[in-house]
DNA sequence: AAGATTCTCAACCGCTCCGGC
DNA sequence: CGCCGGAGCGGTTGAGAATCT
C-alpha cells in the first residue's frame, strides 16, 4: 500500500500557472503569510492547486527578490566549487547565492554549467593540456561505473570526481579555495606535502594537525585507525598524509559569502594535486582501490576500515552516511539540513580538536 | 521555408526528514 | 516508540523556444 497522496489528484490543476493564479497566491501570502500549512493554503484562497505546487511556485517564482538567469562568473565559480565539494545539495548551494533558487541552480548546472566545464576539459584535451590526468580520471571513473561492479558510483559522483580532478589544481580558476575562501588558500607552508608517517603540523598560528609521530597509522590497530580517521584529527591515515592536505585557520577566514563567518569554528579541507602528484601510481592506485572496492592500501582489508571521506563523492562507498566537508554550522542558514551532514556539532568538534565533521 | 533536433526551465513526482501526537 | 502528515529536497519530465539541416 502506497502512501496517501498529499491532495486530491483528480481535482487539482497541473501545468503552467496563469497570471491570475499567481496574483491570488502572491496577494494572499504577502498579506497573511503561508500560515505554516501549504497543504491547506490553496483551499483557503480558492486555487485548484496542490499545496506543494503552491509552495514551489512561491519559492521559485513569486517570492520577492528572486533573480532569474544571468549567472555571473563569480556565481558560476561558487556553484562549481560547492558542487564539487558537497554534490547536488542544491538548496545548500542556493543558500549561498542570494536571490537564486535551488531549482534555478539545478537547471543552470544541468543545462549549461556542466557543459561549459566539460567543454573546457575537451578544450584542454585538444590542446594537449595534461592529457594523462584527464584520461586517467576518465578511465577510472568510467571503470567505476562499469556493470557488475557492486561499488558502482552514481553519475553525479563520477562527474564530481572528474571535475575535481580536472579542476582541483591550485591555480585553476575553479579551485575551491581560490574562489570560496580566497584568503584561505593554503598555499605554501599550509600545504602539507608528502608526509607519510611523521608529524604533520601546520605552521604557527594555524590549527595544528598532527599525525602521531610515535605511532604511524599503519602501526595502529585497524580499529584504531578507523576511529582515528573518522573522528580524530590528531592522526591522519597515510593515504591522506601522502596527498596534499590543505589546512587553514578558520580564524583567518574571511569569506566573501554570506554566512561564512571568520568566527566559525569549523573548517574545510581538500586534496589538491600540485605537481600533478595525483598521477603518481601509488596515489592513483589507492584512489582506484577506494573507488572500486571501498578500501585502499591504508585501510587494508579490515571490516571496520572506511574509505576516506575527504571528497564527498566517496561517501557513496561503504554505506557511509553523508558528510565529508566541514562547514560552519551557521553558514547555510535556516534552510540547510545540517543534521544530514554532520555540521551540527562544530563548536564541540573544534573545542575537542575535531577536524572533520563526519557523521558517525 | 519547414521539419528535425537540441536546449531551456517550470513544474511534477516520489522520497526522506522531522515534529507532533 | 511508532505512526502520521506536512515540509523540503533532488531527480526527472515535457512543453515551448531556439537552433540546425
Amino acid at each position: 500500500m502506497g502512501r496517501a497522496p498529499c491532495c486530491d489528484k483528480a481535482n487539482v490543476k497541473k501545468g503552467p500557472w496563469s497570471p491570475e493564479e499567481d496574483a491570488k497566491l502572491k496577494a494572499y501570502i504577502e498579506e497573511h503569510g503561508t500560515g505554516g500549512n501549504w497543504i491547506a493554503l490553496p483551499q483557503k484562497i480558492g486555487l485548484k492547486r496542490c499545496g506543494k505546487s503552491c509552495r514551489l511556485r512561491w519559492l521559485n517564482y513569486l517570492r520577492p527578490n528572486i533573480k532569474h538567469g544571468g549567472f555571473s562568473e563569480e556565481e558560476d565559480n561558487i556553484i562549481c566549487s560547492l558542487y564539487i565539494s558537497i554534490g547536488s545539495r542544491w538548496s545548500i548551494i542556493a543558500a549561498q547565492l542570494p536571490g537564486r533558487t535551488d531549482n534555478d541552480i539545478k537547471n543552470y548546472w544541468n543545462t549549461r554549467l556542466k557543459k561549459k566545464l566539460l567543454g573546457r576539459r575537451k578544450e584542454a584535451q585538444n590542446r594537449g593540456f595534461s592529457p594523462s590526468n584527464i584520461e586517467e580520471s576518465k578511465n577510472f571513473a568510467n571503470g567505476m561505473n562499469c556493470e557488475g561492479s557492486s561499488q558502482g558510483l552514481s553519475a553525479s559522483a563520477i562527474e564530481r570526481l572528474q571535475l575535481h580532478m580536472q579542476l582541483g589544481r591550485p591555480h585553476n580558476s575553479f579551485s575551491f579555495f581560490n574562489n570560496l575562501w580566497p584568503k584561505f588558500h593554503p598555499l605554501g607552508d599550509r600545504i602539507l606535502q608528502g608526509q607519510q608517517n611523521g608529524a604533520i603540523s601546520a605552521d604557527a598560528g594555524l590549527v595544528t594537525v598532527q599525525q602521531n609521530p610515535d605511532a604511524t597509522a599503519a602501526a595502529l590497530e585497524p580499529s584504531q585507525r578507523a576511529t582515528i580517521f573518522t573522528h580524530n584529527p590528531n592522526q591522519l591515515p597515510p593515504c591522506m598524509a601522502s596527498n596534499n592536505i590543505n589546512l587553514g585557520d578558520p580564524d583567518q577566514i574571511t569569506s566573501p559569502l554570506n554566512g561564512f563567518s571568520s568566527s566559525s569554528s569549523s573548517m574545510a579541507f581538500s586534496i589538491e594535486q600540485p605537481n600533478e602528484s595525483f598521477n603518481s601510481g601509488l596515489q592513483l592506485a589507492e584512489l582506484n582501490d577506494l573507488l572500486l572496492y571501498g578500501k585502499s592500501g591504508c585501510f587494508d582489508g579490515n571490516a571496520t576500515d572506511q574509505p576516506p571521506r575527504d571528497l564527498d563523492c566517496f561517501r557513496e562507498m561503504g554505506g557511509i552516511k553523508e558528510g565529508a566537508v566541514c562547514w560552519p554550522e551557521d553558514c547555510f542558514g535556516e534552510k540547510s539540513s545540517a543534521s544530514s551532514w554532520g555540521i551540527g556539532q562544530t563548536d564541540t568538534m573544534f573545542d575537542e580538536g575535531y577536524m572533520f565533521g563526519y557523521d558517525s
